[in-house]
DNA sequence: CGTCCAGTAGATAGCTACTGGACGGTGCGCTATT
């Protein structure tokens, strides 16, 4: 997969030597203002393709240099570098980092006053500073915007990019408005980083980003050295969580899908003589950042939390992540148990499951606007003209920020609205109110279903009783032949099973076709089995018996690249 | 969608069994008090 990357970022003929020139400067750069003696082949095919004006999407696991990836290009391109990133404390510590290596580097956020404003659109614009990072959030502020475009950035970072896709829909909207907002700053090369993302969500962080001929670069997401284990269970699994990290050794994270659970957990734990702690978004900041704090210096042995502990904890020596509720999806498993073994050293990744769990998550999968509210707002659209703006529609339709940049993006995806960094006002051609209300509402219906389908791949993940390794690995893409010989369903026989390869119909990433799901990619063939990704309908298994017997799929050629 | 909790009904003195309603995750930015 790499190589064919390689080979898209390089293309061919003439651009060939000057390519070389860029990737040998990049070489150069990344050995004396980073101190990398030696690069990657992905580091260097994503640095290059930035330095040279290209887009870029980089899925790399956490440690593999992602960061190089953009600063090299950054040094090397005359504009300063802007970078998006989810938290205010994510942005600090980058920006120390860069100082410590005494780069010009600056963060931006609610709590930067007005002065300091200034001096750091001077000092970006005079050329003084090279990076500035802030979350999605400050770029929705036109001011921001017009005072970045006025500096003429040169590179856009967008970290953490899968978050587009999983907080964008209704927890940070703004998250969707990155590629418009690319726009306003005059389109500079964009590079989207990210440790996770399966294909599905790969596709939406390019349209979203509005990614041009991107050049992607997705390494292998096996972590062979932590191993899988699901536990089923029918009722409270508290003592058997207890009993298993008391026989832990080294340090370790619980996680819990509602806050009550890590007080509760984390009592049990500490009565059993385990230095634990709860960590949850509702703890006041000092207690949190005690809690992380004591974690990373290794005089907290496990820490009970929320998702809210996670980006940010690069703690090498995790030894065990215990999931005491399902999460949401794999996408959402997998970016947690990533943060056992970074050092390489076994490390061990054991879900408990009940199936009763899974409705919180489909709780959490979200609900439909209703037809009302949107109807609402698109007529105060539709009547006001050219004359919107965000303060406007709030003021006459009563929603809240959040709500009303969700809901604006998808009356702007139904044809119903034009949403420009400042002004928002009717397309040309909108529908009526009613309809476009109608149309957003399907939009949001059928994202949810999608969401659906990716909740029950994670039930499916439970309650395979092939590799799960495999299984997981073939969720973001990667066919795996043989079991992995280190799961739970290796150990206990039931997985040993080696896998057709590409022969036959319907192998891994053949492109199919069905009759209601319309077009997809097969993510994985079993025995009796496929799992499809569908480019509308999201993830669907199939009984292979099925569809042979009753033709469901036809296979279609490869679409052109 | 499932769990928890308070309230209440029912049968009969300290319980059990049901019903209805609230609640559940992630962070930015902002504003009003200390």
């Amino acid at each position: 997969m790499e190589d064919a990357d390689r080979e898209r970022a390089e293309s061919t003929g003439a651009e060939c030597e000057q390519v070389e020139d860029t990737g040998a400067a990049c070489e150069r750069v990344a050995r004396r203002s980073l101190g990398l003696t030696s690069l990657r082949p992905g580091q260097l095919a994503a640095m290059t393709a930035l330095a040279q004006g290209r887009d870029v999407l980089a899925v790399m696991p956490t440690g593999s240099g992602k960061s190089a990836i953009y600063q090299v290009p950054a040094l090397l391109l005359p504009g300063p570098t802007v970078v998006v990133s989810p938290l205010i404390a994510l942005q600090r510590d980058q920006v120390e980092a860069l100082r410590e290596r005494d780069e010009e580097a600056v963060s931006l956020d609610a709590r930067t006053s007005a002065g300091e404003r200034r001096t750091t659109f001077e000092s970006l614009r005079a050329g003084e500073t090279e990076f500035l990072f802030c979350a999605p959030e400050q770029l929705a502020r036109p001011d921001v915007v017009r005072d970045l475009a006025a500096a003429a950035p040169s590179l856009l970072v967008v970290d953490e990019a899968h978050l587009i896709s999983s907080w964008g829909h209704d927890f940070r909207p703004d998250y969707l408005r990155l590629g418009p907002m690319a726009d306003a700053l005059g389109r500079p090369p964009i590079a989207a980083l990210t440790a996770t993302a399966a294909p599905p969500v790969r596709a939406e962080i390019v349209e979203r980003l509005g990614l041009r001929d991107p050049v992607e670069i997705v390494q292998g997401f096996d972590r062979p050295n932590i191993s899988l284990t699901v536990r089923r269970t029918l009722d409270d699994p508290a003592q058997e969580i207890v009993a298993m990290v008391t026989a832990e050794s080294g340090p370790g994270i619980v996680y819990t899908a509602v806050r009550r659970q890590t007080g509760r957990l984390s009592g049990l734990l500490r009565d059993a003589g385990v230095r634990a702690a709860a960590y949850h978004a509702g703890l006041r900041r000092s207690e949190r950042d005690d809690v992380h704090g004591a974690f990373m210096a290794g005089e907290l042995d496990v820490v009970v939390a929320t998702s809210a502990f996670g980006m940010g904890i690069d703690k090498p020596d995790v030894r065990f992540v215990v999931h005491a509720e399902v999460p949401g999806s794999l996408d959402a498993y997998y970016q947690e148990i990533g943060r056992a073994g970074r050092d390489g050293e076994p490390a061990r990744a054991v879900l408990f499951y009940r199936p009763e769990d899974l409705g919180l998550q489909r709780y959490f999968t979200g609900a439909v606007p209703d037809l009302e509210t949107v109807t609402e707002l698109a007529r105060a659209i539709a009547e006001a003209g050219s004359g919107s703006d965000r303060r406007s529609l709030r003021e006459r339709t009563g929603l809240s920020p959040r709500r009303l940049t969700t809901l604006l993006d998808l009356l702007e995806r139904s044809g119903a609205a034009r949403v420009g960094a400042r002004r928002i006002g009717p397309a040309p051609g909108a529908p009526a109110p009613e309809t476009a209300a109608e149309l957003a509402r399907e939009l949001a219906e059928r994202r949810r279903s999608v969401e659906r389908t990716r909740l029950e791949m994670m039930r499916r993940y439970a309650e395979t009783d092939d590799c799960r390794r495999r299984f997981l690995l073939g969720y973001f893409g990667e066919h795996v032949a043989d079991p992995c010989g280190d799961c739970d369903t290796c150990h206990a026989g039931t997985a040993d099973r080696r896998q057709e390869e590409e022969s036959g119909p319907f192998a891994a990433h053949a492109r199919v076709e069905h009759r209601t799901w319309g077009p997809g990619e097969v993510i994985q063939r079993g025995d009796d089995r496929l799992t499809v990704l569908f480019d509308e309908a999201g993830y669907r298994e199939l009984h292979l018996d099925a569809v042979i017997d009753q033709r469901l799929l036809t296979e279609t050629p490869a679409p052109p690249v």
